[in-house]
DNA sequence: GAGGGGTGTTCAGGGTTTGTTCATATTGCG
DNA sequence: CGCAATATGAACAAACCCTGAACACCCCTC
């Protein structure tokens, strides 16, 4: 059994295609997941029992065993989360997939970027029961990736998911500047265009709330004026 | 070479209709990106070696080299962002299944500000994984561009966007010598109309009071009387 | 199912910082 | 000395951020 003990997130991406599997990965790499691939059904199994991946990526249509039945298959062992590719609107049977266990699913043809974002969108809703994440300790402040925890003068500190996500991106780049359409992007992950960026104002001011000594001289999170926000070690 | 030293991102537009490439150039530029066209692919792939644009809007079907041949080829060199321009539906399909080197995808007809949107969208993904800011360091100036934090003589200073901006611009040709014109154009960009040249007056003394040793004798931003400012290492 | 707490999102108002303009003083050049 | 370019200071306008509260939603308990 092979433990996966990078950081990054792992992604199996199911497709007969080779050059869909390729272009896929490819651009998961970019973002920062690692990825396999398999080419049908039989092989994804013999992956995800392998590799143990945090996210599927699986065509419905597949030769010897198709999308759905991998899906039943599965669900007999594990919660593994499931984002579907189908082949043209008119095909999805939405129901069926998502009553099987599937976590979300994407009509071809998609953007890869749109593929992305749903990865990441899936991976931050399912967050809460696994996590290959980092731990970061600074002064005063710990945060646990693994169990979600966030420690702050020595107070453990309740922190809710987008909180917690949040507090994590922007503490795993000190320093670094995050324009609110940035961490729009690369945090919350999803069909973000139209999303409205005081969103992540106000999760910054209750996130301050919880871990500034003085709420009204923000430290360690700074504003940074016109350009977003940023995490001071 | 010319390097590309506009703070602006860079856009490469490439579409055999030239109405195309005007109007998408037009609104690109009204939206603050700086941009150029090319009405080929051959055309294109100069365009990119010389100019080294941020991301490129390229028609699938073009004379001599088609849209597909282009990705293929800059793929060999540059992970520079692609976003596809296709006439029709179908053709879409063709991008799933051969070339989604591409970034994102736009079907024609498209609006102007649909496509600027996707532009920004891309950017701001590929900007927050891609450290392409730079690190400037001078004797007893350090500017760091992923934080945005100006270090005078050991002290970090606070400062403003535009003046920050302006700096970085002007030290990342030290000795070059910009004109007003050049870097309201430059700087600001053309998003606003008709700028005052004494705006860049006003910002080169506010910065020259926060980094200058003696604000009464200029020695980093000095001004060269008729022609404008250069900055000295 | 029907409440209830917790969470994520949106909105309008107010205050602050920043960007720009303008009038005037100063500097550099012929 | 005259002229043009630049510097200065202050005031205005715009952009931006924070606050507070309300709304929608999900999950959990009962």
């Amino acid at each position: 059994m092979v433990q996966n003990t990078s950081l990054r997130r792992s992604v199996l991406v199911v497709d007969d295609e080779a050059m869909v599997r390729e272009v896929v990965c490819a651009y998961l790499d970019r973002e920062g997941f690692s990825t396999f691939e398999a080419i049908d059904g039989e092989a994804a199994l013999a992956c995800v029992a392998e590799r143990e991946p945090d996210l599927i990526v699986l065509d419905v249509m597949l030769p010897k065993l198709d999308g759905y039945s991998v899906i039943t298959e599965l669900r007999k062992h594990t919660q593994v989360p499931v984002i579907l590719l189908t082949a043209r609107a008119e095909e999805v049977d939405r129901v069926l997939g998502l009553e099987l266990g599937a976590d979300d699913y994407v009509v071809k043809p998609f953007s890869p970027r749109e593929l992305a974002a749903r990865v990441r969108s899936v991976l931050r809703r399912t967050n809460a029961t696994e996590h290959t994440t980092k731990n970061l300790e600074f002064d005063g402040l710990i945060i646990d990736g693994r169990t979600r925890e966030v420690i702050v003068e020595g107070d453990r500190v309740d922190m809710p998911p987008m909180e917690f996500d949040l507090l994590m991106y922007l503490a795993s780049s000190p320093r670094q500047v995050f324009s609110r359409s940035q961490l729009l992007d690369q945090v919350w992950g999803s069909s973000t265009d139209w999303q409205d960026p005081s969103t992540v104002t106000v999760h910054v001011r209750r996130l301050r709330q919880k871990i500034e000594r003085d709420a009204d001289a923000p430290d360690r999170i700074q504003t940074v004026w016109g350009r977003g926000y940023r995490f001071k070690p």
